[in-house]
DNA sequence: TAAACTAATAACCAGTCAGTCATTAACTCA
DNA sequence: TGAGTTAATGACTGACTGGTTATTAGTTTA
């Protein structure tokens, strides 16, 4: 039959109406639902939209996911897994300075994750994790663990190879992670709608942030020994 | 009059009904506003209980605030914007080194927006810019914008006495803001419903952050200058 | 005290949207 | 080919919510 040309398979606004295509249909929407979840959230999307995106009715949504909450979490499933093994490979078999290792991470995060849509499920947990607890729950199991613990190796690996200070390990993670994660969700929200002087250039953003860590982090003793500052009220 | 009384105040639930308080309302309206827009965010806080938290009718707080988005934007001047001036005051007359005055800024956001409610605001502004554009540009001009600038200034001052690297500013902004706006993010979404070992302790970690972000910055000449790095594809 | 003023109310309106279901039409196979 | 199966549709429902307004009642003042 016609229909099953690839090409058509992605024009799906142009393909004749009422097709029938039991097996590609959960694809086509779970697809159209990331795109619409990340850009408008959980309750700024209407599902119509999401079926109209996948070339669909809004009754046939609700033939495939029972509900809306069904296809939020249907799209958390899909997009989030697997990357970790493949990841946890690489580094294992790392050679050379932790340094190099570092900006590799880094840049391995920016190239798969990070200029990619799958940087705006950062943004939609943050948003909805509230709104949905057990998918928090699955999300830290899933996603935030095996990343923390991957970095970890990282930073500990340049401890013991003497080439990075004795830094807490669980808040170097942190200082490594968030300025990623922040704008992977400034890219997803604010980032899209503002176009000032100030907007950020994130390949540039991240080549400065790595190597002023690097630099934070580098063995060499710190000449000016900072004082210990108190915030307990 | 009894309802002058301040505990009366507080408990707006007690009050007898239909009494006028002109001058009260705005006030009590803002704050449960506050209140609910960074528990539910924008589009899910109700005006209708943004009302009854205040313990008038929905018609009532359509008297003071035309509309959903006023209220909202009250509530920003009210709890961030307002502020600006006066911190612009503290650091124009700082005396001391400069990173004894990052050390102090942080701390002061810390004190005054990060561990109150008003961090919540930055949250919701990440999550609802895209739906939301004309509140997305007040935010910028209101908020990002001066923020930006004060901490432009305190990096410069750096730069000039030769305490700091000439790092690039704008940059140098967001070294120092992204983790701690994620952090507040982080507060404010997962962290409210996850309890496990890698949840942060915010003053440890922002006290880490600086530090590590001080040796990075310090002037004095990298020993071992990084190989620049390249993310174009 | 009674008229005038206005803060506050609650019923109401119009628009939105998740989810349903009777109907239609594409596909299968005897 | 035509009867049976089921994928797909879209009009419909009911619940919800931002915003309006006619009415009520607290307060002032002459």
């Amino acid at each position: 039959m016609l229909s099953s040309c690839p090409i058509c398979e992605i024009a799906a606004t142009v393909r004749a109406k009422r097709e029938r295509r039991k097996d590609a249909r959960p694809g086509e929407l779970l697809a159209a639902a990331l795109d619409l979840f990340v850009e408008r959230g959980f309750a700024g999307t209407r599902v119509e939209e999401v079926a109209k995106r996948a070339g669909v009715s809004k009754g046939t949504l609700f033939l495939y996911f029972s509900s809306k909450e069904e296809l939020f979490k249907a799209v958390v499933r899909e997009n989030i897994s697997g990357r970790f093994d493949e990841w946890n490979d690489e580094f294992n078999n790392f050679q050379g300075s932790t340094p190099d290792m570092l900006r590799y991470c880094v840049k391995a995060w920016w190239e798969r994750i990070g200029s990619t849509k799958a940087s705006g499920i950062t943004k939609l947990m943050m948003s909805e994790a509230g709104n949905f607890p057990e998918l928090a729950a699955f999300y830290q199991t899933e996603v935030i663990q095996p990343g923390n613990d991957l970095l970890k190796r990282v930073l500990q690996r340049g401890v013991d190879r003497g080439e990075f200070q004795a830094i807490d390990l669980q808040y170097g993670v942190y200082a490594v992670l968030t300025p990623m994660l922040y704008l992977a969700m400034w890219k997803h929200s604010l980032g899209t709608c503002l176009a000032s002087s100030d907007s950020i250039d994130p390949e540039k953003y991240i080549a400065v942030h790595v190597e002023t860590l690097l630099h934070g982090l580098s063995a060499r003793p710190a000449a000016d020994a900072a004082p210990d500052i108190s915030f307990t009220p």
